[in-house]
DNA sequence: TCGGCAGTTGAAGAATTAGTGATGCGGGTT
DNA sequence: AACCCGCATCACTAATTCTTCAACTGCCGA
């Protein structure tokens, strides 16, 4: 299961459709999915319920009393805290129209009706991962020429048939650097997000570390801003 | 049109498919709707591509000689530069696991053939917005023809590959004045501003760093103001 | 044309910041 | 218990950046 952005353990879905048995039905899957399920009937409950439990993602049906899809796409959007909630709209029409209505309104994902409850529960996740891929762990990372291997814990460098090992923290500290390359970041910065921010260390212990990274794989990619930090080089793919 | 998140004027697409006929029909219609459009016939090719000009967003048949969608797909994912790039998979099997399959692959949406292209080009907009809501905020100030980017700590001219390092004083120097086009400050302003308060030093301080920004990045754009100050230039090139 | 401001330039020393080698501590292993 | 490894820290050295200063240039008005 991604895990949702907000923190939560599990990620929160709002459903929101007008016909109960369709809600209960969804509801009930989404759950044994392992989601948390929210339900509202109609765009008016849906928007307040978005604002008390501000969920992770949203499952609409187009057609609803009160306040359709589109018009609730378009509230959404408009609250800042909710703006960023991806919103995946469902429909019994399948008119064409009425889906290029429905994204333009801010609808990431547009289903037809009887949608399966697997591809439901892999679009959701889709939307999920999409708002954290820069967190999305692959097994192997690929960048400059290393291959960096996330289950053996090493590095390969093209053309070198012998793979790198690394400790635990100088492997956590490039796999950070590397994900996002060219960024910089300072020591604190480097100490909240790979250490963690509960801990204390001295700042200058990030030195330490990306001298040993440095020693292994090589001075070229680990690249220091006097007087800021360091980034992952941005040269060469 | 919505914008990408890559700074160019207009998104540019990848679009990958072995039937050159949909490929042909497809370019054409993005073409119209605004969108640069890239091509390729199989998973290699455009892994090949995507490397060499970074695409807003990839359309992808699953059905493909040589490196399938599902493959392909991964492979962007393992790729730092690659990875956050969205993914809209297209098939003419409208087979429920494959399209399970190809959300967890790491597509972000699933579109069964044959699709129309208003729907097409609003699926690829939402994507857009969707990579616009999620990606790191990038922290660019844009002005004249410079991009100056806190978080590469880098200066880049338009037309000019190579991006320019600042040492951190010229930086912050620099960006002060960028942020306050056609304002005048004095040296003493600008060493309680951007030094600080506190700080104690003399003002011809100033006329160093301003000196060193100039050889880096050109003459043009700190202007002296003759027993007053400096400025940053209020023309925009 | 001759000062005289005011800004520019080059160079040198001071100050700040990063790299380096070594040390100590602990946990896990032999 | 002795050893090895990973990690954090420190003291020292090296490198870069920042600041200062003084010489220089160009413009303007007397």
């Amino acid at each position: 299961m991604t895990g949702p952005i907000s923190g939560r353990s599990t990620p929160l879905v709002l459903v929101v459709d007008d016909e109960e048995d369709i809600l209960e039905l969804v509801k009930y899957n989404l759950k044994k999915e392992g989601f948390d399920v929210h339900c509202a009937e109609n765009g008016v409950e849906a928007l307040q319920m978005a604002k008390e439990s501000i969920p992770d993602v949203v499952v609409m049906d187009i057609m609803m009393p009160e306040m359709d899809g589109i018009e609730a796409s378009k509230k959404l959007r408009e609250h800042a805290k909710l703006r960023t909630i991806p919103i995946l709209m469902l429909t019994a029409r399948s008119d064409e129209s009425d889906q290029v209505e429905g994204l333009d309104a801010g609808a990431d994902i547009y289903l037809t009706k009887p949608v399966s409850i697997p591809v439901l529960s892999s679009q959701i996740k889709a939307l999920l991962r999409g708002a954290q891929r820069y967190d999305m762990p692959v097994d192997v990372l690929r960048i400059a020429d290393l291959e960096i291997d996330r289950d053996r814990f090493e590095v390969r460098k093209h053309n070198v048939d012998q793979a790198i090992r690394l400790a635990r923290k100088e492997f956590e500290l490039l796999y950070f650097f590397a994900s996002r390359p060219g960024r910089v970041f300072s020591r604190q910065d480097l100490l909240d997000q790979v250490w963690g921010h509960d801990v204390y260390v001295v700042d200058r212990t990030v030195d330490v570390h990306v001298r040993k990274i440095r020693e292994k794989i090589g001075e070229y990619y680990i690249e220091t801003v006097k007087g800021v930090g360091y980034r992952f080089t941005d040269q060469i793919a």
